[in-house]
DNA sequence: AATAGCTAATGGTCTGACCATCGGCAAATA
DNA sequence: TATTTGCCGATGGTCAGACCATTAGCTATT
């Protein structure tokens, strides 16, 4: 005798959903047929059809408009939503998230010198110039710099590693800015952080794996001494 | 003139319920009122009610139980639920969940070989003990294969780390299995594995990360190498 | 004292209704 | 003819009431 699994009807309408969305049947920016008509495809109610949605809404999968229709968003409002409870989170699992950081980074580092094509690698020295031109203005040297951690990311071509690094990355982000806003330390941290970026973009350039994986690694090291110094308080 | 924002009714209530819960209000383990009642304290139907509390479920802030009531969780798990949605969104391909994997276990078993305590070790050991009792049952030395790895993820104390690891493996462990269960290569595979496994753990007894990093990503190679030829038919 | 059965409480689900909003269409207007 | 106005249907959002399945705790029987 084995305990019965009972599986809730929302729980069951929620990963059809997801499933289907999984599968790109479902394409981001699709309308989804009307609730009523859902209710009679699924044979549910529209109570529990309604809590399945509203469920996918909160992860951000779907969006709800009055009057048109429920639609599938695309990834990126996924972790504007994640954002949302971030709160919450707390020094220890900082410190998770921050070491998890620090593996993928420079392992994608590593990855990247080896696979960045001409393209990629233009790419990453855009965003470095515009964290160099940045340098005053702290919001777009910010996105600059998040900019050239995930085109290495991209330039991995291993789309998995790369939606991981993202969804570290926007976790910590707000951890990120603040710690870069900080007045004290705005200057000297900013022209220390760029240099550190362009010796990793060097490595890359001179398809040195270990070098870049090493720079990356220091570069996070650096950076997140920071971060935990700003937790702390 | 601004534009006038509409709350609706569910995010309005878990707006309230989170910062009960972020101001410590409520408790992990706490109960909260039952349903009907919260209805009459918030003002509201049932059915916005259920829909904030589904997705307040969803996130892993609350446990309904049918009969008793609903609960706050420990807010724990919340953090890896959402990353595993965000891992979930993109496509899977195998050959980068493969990679992934490697990076992630790679790396664990480093960070395992620093900071497992004896009780990890030992229960480590027993899974390889398993592994060796079930030579002759592939469900069996399945399962403390799995096992063996979780466990090595867990010594990391690193719970993010564990919900990624996880996560992957239940990805590639469909593909694991068929593997596995090919009768031709069932018995030597078998024991070839056995014999890294062990390499694995006498690195992590030894406290050397780096030679159990590097025996883990041995045996990661040999096996995924089967996975590989295994998908080419 | 232990067990079986009953009862109330509770989350889960369904149904039907009404409201607010939006898109599109047709009539009225310049 | 081009633009505006008003209306209507479709749709998501909300509400109220009912019933079901499960659980805990009490009660009566053994």
């Amino acid at each position: 005798m084995r305990p019965v699994q009972r599986t809730s009807v929302s729980d069951a309408i929620i990963a059809q959903i997801t499933d289907l969305i999984e599968r790109n049947v479902l394409k981001p920016g699709d309308r989804l047929p009307p609730e009523r008509e859902l209710c009679k495809r699924f044979q549910v109610g529209r109570s529990s059809l309604r809590e399945a949605l509203r469920s996918l809404s909160m992860m951000g999968l779907l969006e709800g408009r009055v009057g048109e229709g429920t639609f599938v968003c695309d990834k990126g409002q996924y972790v504007e939503r994640a954002l949302q409870w971030g709160f919450l989170l707390d020094g220890k699992k900082l410190q998770d998230l921050s070491e998890t950081r620090m593996m993928l980074e420079s392992q994608t580092a590593y990855l990247a010198a080896e696979r960045a094509t001409p393209a990629d690698l233009a790419a990453i020295a855009d965003a470095l110039a515009g964290m160099a031109a940045g340098l005053a203005d702290a919001g777009r040297f910010l996105a600059s710099d998040l900019q050239f951690h995930l085109l290495i990311a991209q330039a991995t071509h291993n789309s998995i590693l790369y939606s991981l690094l993202e969804t570290t990355r926007s976790y910590l982000q707000e951890w990120i800015k603040e710690s870069l806003a900080e007045p004290s330390l705005a200057g000297p941290r900013a022209e220390l952080s760029l240099a550190e970026h362009r010796q990793i973009l060097a490595a890359l350039q001179r398809r040195d794996a270990k070098a870049a994986r090493q720079a990356m690694a220091a570069h996070i090291r650096s950076s997140s001494g920071d971060l935990e110094e700003k937790v702390r308080r």
